[in-house]
DNA sequence: CAGTATACTAAACACTCGTTCAATCGAGAG
DNA sequence: CTCTCGATTGAACGAGTGTTTAGTATACTG
């Protein structure tokens, strides 16, 4: 008996588990309403009375998720997710579900995960302010630029998982993908890929020309 | 009159223009074929019968696509694509549809996306390759590796085009973003984002830790 | 000219979809 | 005990799916 009438109990969470395991696999659209009943052991039935429509079951999980990526702050900071996500990928196995969902909100376009890439890229353009300003990182012609790039780079691996994991043998998004592309990552952020100006240079004048 | 009998003539063409704009606009599974046969002109049935099924339809806009994207080489090597990718990123509005489609290729882990895309790592590769022994590029301690994350970040433009478009207020992959992006990407390719290699020989020691 | 193959449409088919509904089960309240 | 209410199921509904089929028009072939 719990304090609330319609709490998280066995089955609503076990339904919004399935839900969530099949979209992140699938899709959205791909996924039925009776495949999550199966996956969850109910009838399709039950899991429209319990969420009311397939799209609210859809909000929910997205809900859900937030929260479980908004959990795990360092305890320094405000509701912090930069620090979500090291904790994430340092603990794959207990957070794949949520990363593999968090990569189909990013790329379905959902209004939750519009404002959660929002918010990622804030935080990244404040690290990387302060970066600049303690000395320790370059400048740049673009901050906000810079932000979304740094982001999106940073999310690629969850995004893309798929072809990630196939490149390199794995089977999904593995500690051995993250090991591993962990030094080239920080080789490319700390000594950058051309050793001179060169390429940038002709950019820069090329920019110049026809802006 | 033609010489082959089932060549390319105005409808059957017209029917896989349709397809390859709504497949990348709203996806495979979530675009029918009425809807294809809608923007085409045409009744549903027509177009099964000149693909077969709406799969073999998905195939052959898959195949036409790929000889898009290797139509435009260079001249100088072979069924080159990177310098393809080069003539299409500066001729935006007329190879939108191929970027776009190409972005799902790459997402819905198809047979066609995947070789295009080994393709890809392959071509970056060897520029790299030749880049340190140029002299031009840094090396790296995991040159696939390094050749797998900067192939990645290039096409994550392509990718996420829906998320990087609205970040930066535009209605899709447009000319401003693409000529935007261009100096950030070029400062973190030759300068980095650390100013020192604090980070990178902290990785390296852990690595050597847990390895 | 007749004959045939092809492009094409409208309707129907079999199936799956999300959702609704009536009925049943089980436990807690009085 | 009865009564009630939520959980749960299985069947059904209407809409939409990919595909099939019968039929018509059209254009090339002999």
């Amino acid at each position: 008996m719990r304090s609330t009438p319609a709490e998280d109990a066995t089955t609503r969470s076990r339904i919004r588990g399935a839900a969530i395991t099949l979209f992140a696999r699938d899709g959205f659209v791909a996924t039925s309403v009776r495949s999550i009943a199966e996956e969850a052991g109910v009838s399709a039935g039950l899991v429209i009375h319990h969420f009311g429509s397939k799209e609210k079951l859809r909000a929910e999980c997205d809900a859900w998720i937030v929260a479980e990526l908004m959990k795990n702050k360092g305890g320094v900071d405000e509701g912090n997710l930069s620090a979500s996500m090291q904790v994430m990928l340092s603990d794959l196995d207990q957070y794949r579900p949520t990363l593999d969902y968090l990569g189909r909100m990013l790329l379905d376009g959902s209004e939750a995960g519009d404002r959660l890439l929002d918010d990622l890229v804030k935080l990244t353009e404040t690290m990387l302010e302060e970066g600049v300003a303690n000395g320790v990182m370059q400048s740049t012609s673009d901050p906000y630029m810079r932000a979304v790039l740094v982001t999106l780079h940073g999310v690629m691996p969850i995004v893309l998982q798929r072809q990630f994991a196939r490149m390199l043998g794995e089977p999904g998004l593995t500690s051995t993908m993250i090991r591993r592309m962990t030094l080239p990552s920080l080789e490319l952020y700390t000594h950058g890929l051309y050793r001179d100006a060169t390429m940038l240079d002709a950019a820069r004048e090329a920019l110049k020309g026809n802006e």
